[in-house]
DNA sequence: GACATAACAGGTCAATCATCCTGTAATCAA
DNA sequence: TTGATTACAGGATGATTGACCTGTTATGTC
């Protein structure tokens, strides 16, 4: 038997980094544990000792890179931009680069694993959806801090925010099954002008 | 051995009902064959003449009960309002009333099975896009009908069908990861605003 | 009425998959 | 040191699944 690395932090991590990718690639469904033991790099021991259950290694997989996805090219980004606006923009430019240069749409990670557990686990869909609240949040919250605190737009930050999600959302999914970049050219195209309008409005 | 029905066209539509039902709760992959067999109430016999591979019966399903799930809750709504925010109203009303009745989220037929299949097998994903297309196209037809022809809003009816379909898809997305309405009803509340807005700058 | 073919019926089968099991080595607390 | 526990290694297993196969009966054609 060969030696054993013996390093439960660092297995956990690849076990968990990929099954990410595989769960974003090919889906939840899509992927046999044992894809995820081979491009972990693991034994099927380390594995069943991390994870006993798939339904385990899902939720792992949600709330650590899924989160992180969502926080590092969304909630990150858009709280460090000069306005809401300027954030989702360059949201919206990173992602549709990203996909002019490898030439293939994955999807989102969040919006592939929503789609196919949501009506499968509700332990699942539960940790999903408060990634969906967070997102919406941070997003809500970029958009009152850029105007005045009564002004008439805070009331529906929440809503716009939850637009915003949606056609970010629904156009990375039909980029996916268009295998370009159009849809979400398209989205942003119209978007821009009601963000815009908005800051305006809020500034006058 | 039971008397056969032998009733082709009958056996084939019993097969891919069951199977756009099962597909649409249950995933493609969550689906088993013979839980198909089983709802349709047909034979093995009979479910693998009509369709060799679920491959096939994924296609007859797409181009079949889900087309027609988008053509009949979208495309005709939407053709035969009296404007394309009021066809885009119904619509919304219609999908937050079923919810709100049923109490739960399957979520849209469509965006299900694009999630879950176009990465994976590019046929499928043709057929799944075809209906995008078409929606999106329907949605921009009767944005540029209720323009004078040379409007300044023309060249872009199609990024904005292309943002409603995202918004659709994305708040259902959500909707069902939440089980509940709200983000349909956040969603239509700021698209409202939106689609009345270029009504009234048409008009003017 | 002979023949070919379509439309089943019902069961089989090989492959895949998630889980579990047995054995072993490293770690740690006492 | 010793005993317990954690962290693996490597394979086994039972259930599931998609596909297939053999037989049988309608249906249409000549």
């Amino acid at each position: 038997m060969s030696q054993r690395t013996n390093d439960p932090e660092g297995t956990r991590r690849q076990v968990v980094n990929a099954a990410f990718e595989l769960f974003t690639r090919k889906g939840y469904e899509g992927t046999p544990m044992h894809a995820v033991r081979d491009l972990a790099g693991v034994s099927s021991g380390a594995l069943a000792h991390h994870f006993p259950t798939k339904r385990d290694l899902g939720l792992a997989v949600i709330r650590g890179p899924v989160a992180e996805a969502i926080a590092g090219t969304w909630i990150e980004p858009v709280a460090r931009a000069s306005s809401a606006s300027a954030g989702v923009r360059s949201v919206f430019e990173a992602t549709i680069a990203d996909i002019v240069r490898t030439g293939t749409v994955a999807g989102c990670p969040l919006g592939n694993l929503a789609a196919e557990l949501s009506t499968r686990n509700d332990a699942l869909r539960f940790e999903l959806n408060a990634i969906f609240d967070r997102w919406r949040e941070a997003i809500a919250a970029k958009l009152q801090a850029q105007q005045p605190p009564d002004a008439a737009g805070n009331k529906d930050a929440g809503a716009l925010a939850n637009l915003i999600v949606a056609c970010f959302s629904g156009a990375i999914l039909m980029a996916k099954a268009s295998q370009s970049a159009v849809p979400l050219q398209a989205c942003w195209t119209h978007l821009q002008n009601i963000l815009e309008a908005r800051t305006q409005k809020g500034d006058g």
